[in-house]
DNA sequence: AGCCAGGGTCTAA
DNA sequence: TTAGACCATGGC
């Protein structure tokens, strides 16, 4: 079984240095949850009719239609509007003072904004505060699952690359991207190849 | 037509 | 603490 750090060099070299999800923290917070449990596209056609992510300020005087209207196409439209505002008043509020706080409580407070779940809360820490707090998503397990471990829960798998890796937002930040780089070119739900169910990581394969 | 997409919450047992 | 229902839309 190959390590956590000997995966990453394996998907470093397959798709070449990652890009960073963006340079605005705001806009990592909104597109975050636009993109639960829907297609990146779909985000994209959000993004472009707001102009860009508007700034939090401008979100928080929005009437919900507004937002609803803005946000529709990234589907849970009702419960996404919540959790941006929420998102938008949080960050308003401490945006400057956020490197008085640990990873930890920030994690913290995170999960406490109503639509923030772990995988969010963990896409924020590394794309948007730096923070090194690594990102499962179903990607990850599935690229897991496929080269042979078996894990029975995410504090597992959590472990494997935190103990294996050194705790930097950089290098969390590029992991996550490439993991999705991988596997939307070769890891679909169900196996697309010999070498994909010979469990070898194989980015040439199945396109 | 039905399944999938870079989830999260709530409820029941 | 875990499984299942539910949220909503667009693309194929």
């Amino acid at each position: 079984m190959p390590t956590a750090y000997e995966i990453y060099t394996q998907l470093l070299s397959a798709y070449g240095t990652p890009e960073w999800w963006s340079d605005d923290p705001f806009t990592v917070m909104v597109q975050a949850v636009l993109v639960q449990n829907t297609a990146w596209e779909n985000v994209v056609m959000a993004t472009k009719a707001m102009g860009g992510i508007p700034r939090p300020e401008t979100i928080l005087l929005m009437a919900d239609e507004e937002l609803h209207a803005l946000i529709r196409p990234c589907g849970f439209f009702r419960a996404k509007a919540r959790t941006i505002r929420s998102l938008a008043a949080w960050w308003d509020g401490i945006r400057g003072d956020e490197s008085s706080l640990s990873t930890e409580a920030l994690r913290k407070q995170l999960l406490a904004i109503k639509g923030v779940g772990e995988e969010t809360a963990d896409v924020i820490l590394v794309y948007a505060l730096y923070r090194p707090s690594f990102i499962i998503d179903a990607y990850t397990r599935r690229l897991l699952s496929r080269l042979g471990f078996q894990f029975s829960s995410d504090t597992e798998i959590r472990s494997f690359f935190e103990e294996g890796l050194e705790a930097d937002a950089g290098l969390y930040g590029s992991y996550h991207w490439l993991v999705l780089e991988h596997c939307k070119a070769v890891c679909r739900k169900t196996p697309c190849c010999d070498e994909c169910r010979l469990r070898t990581i194989c980015p040439f394969c199945c396109q």
